[in-house]
DNA sequence: GATTTATAATTGCAAATGCATATTATTTTG
DNA sequence: CAAAATAATATGCATTTGCAATTATAAATC
């Protein structure tokens, strides 16, 4: 009587636990499982460099897209606003972001990176590279990108933000 | 998908920079963003379940592979050995788990989910399903299939551990 | 156009985190 | 088998974090 009719994709099973699809199957856990150790493992490269995580994401992301407000860059980061604002002080105070207010609106500092900065991204990108290079690893281009636009599709799905 | 060119899978680029590569193209970077929406959506439901993260994933890994050594426990969970072990005392103090010592090694604490924890779980596992089914929705089982079985490669390439 | 509401950024503060170290138990080695 | 090296867990402590409240500005509403 109470059959689900369900369109297949969508919602079809009663409510699997977590015991039932098994660590392994679960994609949340083997993506914090990844990320915990990609993190850790450039965590140990930022501390020769005097960078923290909420920095180093900071100045990535900025060397990519430029000039962003701090409200904004706190989302393409993924570093909490507050946390971030105290990372950005000691990077401006170090000279690695330049702090310029936004012409049109007052409440707005625009942050920028600074050639200072982006030496230092780029001392610490080889590492990076080297630690993304050994997550993919034999796993073949054609592989990678199909991961990586499901990836795009997931983060449509989950973000509150239009970027 | 057009036909790749380079049968390369390994290392043939030079050195690409993260700017070239663009963040949405960088797998590190999605999975970041993604597993951060992810995280913080959860912590709300978790606080108001007197739950943290490090909390929470313990009783997730318990309730799938019981009695753990803290030591491998703070490796399936992602939590670090120091945060872990005060997070297990108070949810051994509030009956969400209960620690038994290693009957083979006196320096091991093997630690089991009690009924209480489970109910516990019970109580936060709508929510990590919805999200979970939030993050997946529109995309294909095939797809949601390779998608997991690319993390379990990526996890097995940069894991330090045998599990 | 004055008042309410919303947004950007900073800051105070308590709690959480992670590193280094301590403690206890086990394994290895000479 | 004593001594040294290794392993599992706990803990002291300085730092980091995140929430809530604050300040300052802008937008909306009446």
């Amino acid at each position: 009587m109470n059959e689900a009719k369900a369109p297949e994709t969508e919602k079809a099973e009663p409510f699997q636990r977590l015991g039932e699809i098994g660590l392994s199957n679960f994609a949340p856990y083997l993506m914090n499982r990844i990320m915990g150790r990609y993190n850790a493992d450039l965590r140990q490269e930022m501390t020769g460099l005097g960078l923290t995580t909420p920095k180093m994401r900071a100045l990535a992301v900025l060397s990519v897209i430029d000039d962003l407000p701090i409200s904004d860059l706190a989302v393409y980061a993924v570093v909490e606003q507050s946390t971030l604002s105290r990372a950005l002080e000691q990077l401006a105070s170090d000279g690695l972001v330049r702090r310029d207010p936004d012409p049109n609106d007052s409440r707005v500092t625009r942050i920028g990176i600074t050639e200072t900065g982006r030496a230092a991204l780029d001392q610490l990108w080889p590492s990076m590279a080297r630690v993304y290079a050994q997550m993919f690893k034999g796993i073949p281009a054609e592989e990678r990108q199909a991961f990586v636009t499901t990836l795009q599709k997931m983060l449509k799905n989950i973000r509150k933000h239009d970027f």
